[in-house]
DNA sequence: ACGGAAGTGGGAAGGCTGTTCCACTTGAGT
DNA sequence: ACTCAAGTGGAACAGCCTTCCCACTTCCGT
């Protein structure tokens, strides 16, 4: 054990220092089950149905993840990554607007390829440590990008931030209710929301077609998925 | 029995022909209980909590409403008439760009008052009789509101009826994120998205300021108050 | 190859939910 | 007043979820 090289990394690291092989390869299983539940159903999927699509008993989920939590941080941090890179993506764009526009469409294109994504972005959990080092650090890049989009003098001088993350959370509401009846329903939102943060004269995206009133009516009658609201 | 007055009515009504009146009496304390609940909780509520808040035996509850459908469509059926009650009211106004306005505000206030109400605009239940009646009611007035706010010129010509379903879906989402952290985040999506529905020169109600930034990371943090999303 | 420890699955316990049944209470008509 | 059906609450049931524990298996270092 003293000569060993300690292939998976650091030993001090306080929990999980060096899984067995065969508990790595679990451990990757219940993560790739749990982004496929996730990503289809949203943050309310149970931990048992978690462990039964993973093929690995309840047992081994409670003691690999101990909380919802712990996982759903597992789970989206490479998500997350994507997110801080379309900010960092956006920031290289010499035009300004047109990255603010674009990085505006691709984070809420990613809320809609992932229900849980869009819950995560809009519902933190106290102690996800990862997850929320990455947000922030996302967050503080929109705040750069926004400032320059509004000194190009194409966004409005009012928007904030703050309108920014409202957004999200609208987007998250669009995607619940809308389902899969209005797959369509948030480009809708998204692409409005941008034609009221932009200043006179903005170029601005074509307004995708709204949803046919029949999808839209099905998407009401069908209402959320799962959990009828709560 | 024959010759009974039947004083509450037409005894040919399928169901609920004459309740006794300490049934009636509990069948309001029901409704007031699931009113008080629905509008705090949403409509997750379980329904043995609404009966344990009425102080009614479950088997009362189940009888008198026997799915969630029927008690949701009982409770909500005023809240509707009042939706319906704002959309007429709209229409009197004899600029119709203002009552287009008017009317989106209240709406959406309504929703925020009460987030049984903001789940039941956007989902409804297939087999909900009245409830449905009313909406499609009201929905047909909102159409040729928008339709006048149009001809009037301050209103976009692309903005459709589908539009303001995907507002209220989408304040849904910002109440339902934004929870008591941040009570008033909604009238800044509204009145954003009012400005994106402006054709130019449209007079505007001022932006509200939008949440500062600590109540709205505050109500990222806190998440969904209870189901955590799904 | 082998022994010990790390890791495993399934079952038990305890908590929710919604539904159904049944012995008792109570209102309302005569 | 008296009676009987309408109405009641609680117990019992089935189903889900989470958590914990324990006997068994599998890996890994020597």
């Amino acid at each position: 054990m003293s000569s060993s090289a300690d292939p998976t990394g650091a030993s001090d690291r306080p929990r999980r220092r060096c899984l067995r092989a065969d508990a790595e390869r679990n451990r990757d299983r219940i993560l790739a089950a749990a982004r496929r539940l996730y990503a289809r159903d949203g943050l309310g999927v149970s931990m048992a149905a978690v462990a039964r699509e993973a093929g690995v008993g309840k047992a081994t989920l409670c003691r690999r993840f101990a909380t919802r939590e712990e996982l759903v941080d597992a789970v989206f941090a490479d998500r997350m990554d994507a997110y801080a890179a379309a900010v960092t993506a956006a920031l290289a764009d010499p035009d300004p607007w047109r990255g603010f526009v674009g990085c505006v469409q691709a984070v809420c294109a990613m809320q809609a390829a992932d229900r849980g994504f869009a819950d995560v972005l809009t519902t933190a959990f106290p102690a996800a440590g990862a997850l929320e080092e990455r947000r922030s650090r996302a967050h503080a890049g929109l705040v750069e990008l926004i400032d320059r989009a509004k000194a190009s003098g194409h966004l409005r001088d009012d928007v904030t931030d703050r309108d920014v993350v409202i957004l999200l959370m609208a987007n998250a509401g669009v995607l619940d209710a809308a389902g899969e009846a209005a797959p369509d329903a948030w480009r809708r939102l998204v692409a409005q929301m941008l034609r009221a943060y932009a200043a006179p004269g903005a170029a601005l995206p074509p307004l995708p077609d709204p949803p046919s009133p029949a999808a839209l009516s099905r998407a009401v009658l069908l209402g959320r998925t799962g959990q009828a609201a709560s």
